[in-house]
DNA sequence: GAGCAAAATTGACGATCATCAACGACGATT
DNA sequence: AATCGTCGTTGATGATCGTCAATTTTGCTC
């Protein structure tokens, strides 16, 4: 299923190196060159596992297209989704700074293509572009004010208000407008998993969903979610910042 | 209370570039100079504040002594303590790197020493050293990965054995240990502060203390608090990741 | 030391949650 | 088509938590 990134099929993973979100983006001339002969392009099915938890690092992968979900397991089968990826996000880029093996795993929560840059590849694109460190930096700021974000809402927000942000987030990402008004999402994860970004069980989730349903604020079928208004969604947290 | 690093007070301040964790590790001559020449030692009070959420960042600081909280707080009052940051810890980095305003206010939580940086002296700094900037990196790393840590166990663990973990952390950087075994801790944090970092609410931690009294595995008065065995206290935890 | 404000504790109560269990739905495999 | 395992839902129950309130303790200022 690997394959490198010959000139046709480049436009695909040029995904990684277009917009400002992306490390990769504005290489001169030769580090392009030097990005592209490292870099292998692979298509993953839904579930597929990009790196797992406790592998050692064997360089950054890039996601050109899908979603990618980053988790953390334990020996008693616990498993938390932690963040999820999109086109232009490198992942595993922190063990391989670090020179540590993975702490988490990386996997496909659907049809997804990431392209794998090698170790000799980074390694040579960070020696001769210092700005590429930067960004490495930036990015890592950004993940870790996420986690702060989420560290936040953990400690002051319901299980409740948790999973309507939460919604809310993904209505942003997967969300598709309706002529009156409404949106729908396609969730591209499990009950257990949202339990497990809410912070609670499974059970539990149901739960605040039937509770959702009655209410009128969200209706689930399957991983479908239709949202009436996005507004007064929304209105449930911001009463409580605004208040 | 400000004042310039001269000679005879650089005793204090070298903390921040000594040991492999302080990111002004390992400068050459002329970097050095130009750190002490930016630098600007201060001592705090207990509450004292060093930098306050949504202010304009005016450089990093650096703490030299004493222990210092990193919070994050919203318009409603809720207030929750994020990190704390030690004797090496660099703090503000992040604001300053992406040219933002604070994120989260840093107070001492005791008699802190902590040294201000200009911006002026970093930039020029993260110019002229390049492994300035990884190491900032990895600092960053080091503690993304501490709040996915965070955000793993507010999702598998009860509040008690998430009080527990607190104390056997702050345990390790605060603990006294007494000649028949038993260890005592000057808790650097209210019980209001606690159960932030918990992720509920004060009354319920002190509920849990009352249990962990009763349960004769700590024993609390006021901000002290005496551990009889850290190891029955740790395998309150342990159970749960081999078991 | 008196006085005050904030912190901490304790009680009571309703709401929410974790757990165990049962069951149906679904997809993958054979 | 039948089987199996996982996922999702629902129910029942005891445990825990959030909230409001009253009270005590602590720490600080004057």
């Amino acid at each position: 299923m690997a394959q490198s990134c010959t000139k046709h099929e480049n436009h695909a993973c040029v995904v990684c190196h277009v917009g400002p979100r992306s490390v990769w983006h504005d290489l001169d001339e030769t580090a392009s060159a030097l990005l592209a002969g490292g870099r292998r392009r692979r298509e993953y099915g839904s579930g597929e596992v990009v790196f797992v938890q406790g592998e050692q690092n064997d360089g950054v992968h890039c996601v050109s297209g899908g979603t990618v979900g980053i988790r953390r397991l334990d020996d008693n089968g616990n498993s938390v989704l932690l963040e999820l990826a999109y086109a232009g996000d490198t992942i595993g880029y922190r063990s391989f700074l670090t020179g540590s093996e993975h702490k988490t795993s990386a996997e496909a929560l659907g049809p997804s293509v990431v392209c794998h840059i090698d170790r000799a590849a980074i390694t040579a694109l960070l020696a001769g572009n210092p700005a590429l460190g930067l960004r490495f930096l930036k990015r890592s700021i950004g993940e870790l004010e996420h986690a702060h974000d989420m560290m936040f809402r953990q400690a002051t927000l319901s299980n409740r208000h948790k999973l309507v942000h939460l919604l809310l987030v993904l209505v942003q990402r997967h969300g598709r407008r309706h002529s009156n008004g409404s949106q729908s999402i396609d969730l591209p994860v499990s009950r257990r998993d949202l339990a497990s970004m809410v912070g609670t069980r499974h059970e539990t989730i149901s739960r605040i969903i039937g509770r959702l349903e009655t209410d009128g604020v969200a209706h689930f079928s399957g991983r479908q979610v239709t949202i009436p208004s996005v507004e007064a969604l929304a209105g449930e947290i911001d009463r409580l910042i605004s208040a």
